[in-house]
DNA sequence: GAATTTGTTGAATTTTACTCAATTTCATTG
DNA sequence: CAATGAAATTGAGTAAAATTCAACAAATTC
């Protein structure tokens, strides 16, 4: 490699007019293509300027680097995924309801998004120096809003006090990261909203089968007296055969 | 980068003497240590080869090239971490047992292998060529571990024959490795038995308050007739307090 | 101890990433 | 509308890195 760039991981370059700003939204879909085809490692920056018709240096001007370029990707996807998100969760209630949601619009965005969804797993989420970048802070800011739902949840007792918030965070965002980078690495594209649901399942309720919770007649089931929490959205999940 | 190698991704060149393979060895583990301290990109052929203490050229008689390098990092740690978790799983009886035996393996071997498993998750595992690779193969054969030991939970009665085992694998595994590789990026060491026994309950109890399973005195929920499953190991998991 | 096979070297080659001086485009204003 | 200067663009040039390879050394075999 080349010598390395004077202001390595600085922000990218103020754009100041609209064409400016016009070219960099350019190179960057050019660029999401290109990386997503063959990988960042084997991409080059001429591949990619030759595909978006500029010249090879017009790409410095919007982006420090090969790797700034990279992590300039998600900046956008990240806030459009974001505030769609947050719309999806408009006016749904109970916490339980809103991770279901939440599992569920992950991994449509993903499915919508493939490309991107590749380059982000691959090559950007595992690598430290992205830690460091204004689109990581979107990152975490999502990760933040899980970990509250799951608050939430503790509150109105729809998920056990004893949770701890952040590593069922981690085991939900993984499960989902999991389940797309492999149907992505392997082809496969199973149905989206099964998928959804059944990962859903298993952390709402749990593999083993439901012998209390299920077994137990529905109209019985109700009068049983509850133990910690406050009523309603306990009963939300559907109900499964054991 | 340079010129491709003439055959990328073959297996490896052929060690005869055992001279040979020390010297190989001592590349991968030269390798791996330069790998993990700087990253993938930001180490050099030549750095390896300096700390080695060998001319540039002879890495490329060991291994194809810097990838080939890369990915033959696994290969003998592969070998170990699946023969050492055969042994971890000798003579426990149960699905769940075994599944929370392998979870917290799993977890103690990162643990104990930090470098490798940077490496590993970091610029491996998403690699899509890794996955025409030898050591690819030991990772599937990990994987299909998992979905065997699940199959036999349903079929013993102690995980529900509706769930999708391979579904439930990648939750799991992908889990456990979010949780691994925050802890690297982000410095922090949690307590490994805590967390391998708390991801361990998401995926086994759910994470609902346990209604039927936790509220009813054990004496009373033991007379209940147990739905699908035949006897025994349904039992086994810990009972916690609602 | 000659012949052959295996291991080692490091300078030469090729492919990049990245720089920068020169040039063109374009809006603003006198 | 011409002059001005800022913004955008170019692409040849530079340096760094991966890989090759011909020559040499060590070990092994016969």
């Amino acid at each position: 490699m080349p010598p390395a760039a004077k202001n390595m991981y600085a922000a990218s370059i103020p754009r100041r007019t609209s064409q400016g700003e016009e070219k960099r939204r350019l190179i960057l879909r050019v660029a999401t293509e290109v990386f997503a085809e063959k990988g960042f490692n084997e991409s080059t920056i001429s591949q990619i300027a030759k595909k978006a018709e500029i010249a090879e240096g017009g790409i410095y001007v919007y982006f420090k680097n090969k790797e700034d370029l990279l992590f300039s990707i998600p900046e956008e996807r990240m806030e459009d995924f974001l505030s769609s998100l947050r719309k999806q969760l408009e006016g749904i209630r109970g916490a339980l309801n809103k991770l279901r949601k939440l599992i569920w619009y992950h991994l449509y965005f993903y499915e919508q998004n493939r490309n991107y969804t590749l380059i982000l797993l691959q090559n950007i989420r595992l690598n430290p120096r992205f830690a460091s970048t204004q689109a990581y802070q979107l990152i975490r800011e999502f990760s933040e809003m899980v970990v509250q739902i799951i608050e939430e949840g503790k509150r109105e007792g729809s998920i056990q006090a004893g949770i701890d918030a952040r590593l069922l965070r981690d085991a939900i965002l993984g499960a989902i990261e999991h389940v797309t980078i492999r149907g992505s690495i392997l082809g496969r594209i199973p149905r989206l909203t099964d998928v959804a649901e059944r990962l859903y399942g298993f952390f709402a309720w749990g593999i083993q089968p439901q012998i209390g919770t299920v077994t137990l007649p529905l109209r019985e089931f109700m009068q049983m007296k509850k133990p910690g929490g406050k009523r309603g959205d306990r009963r939300q999940g559907k109900i499964r055969a054991g």
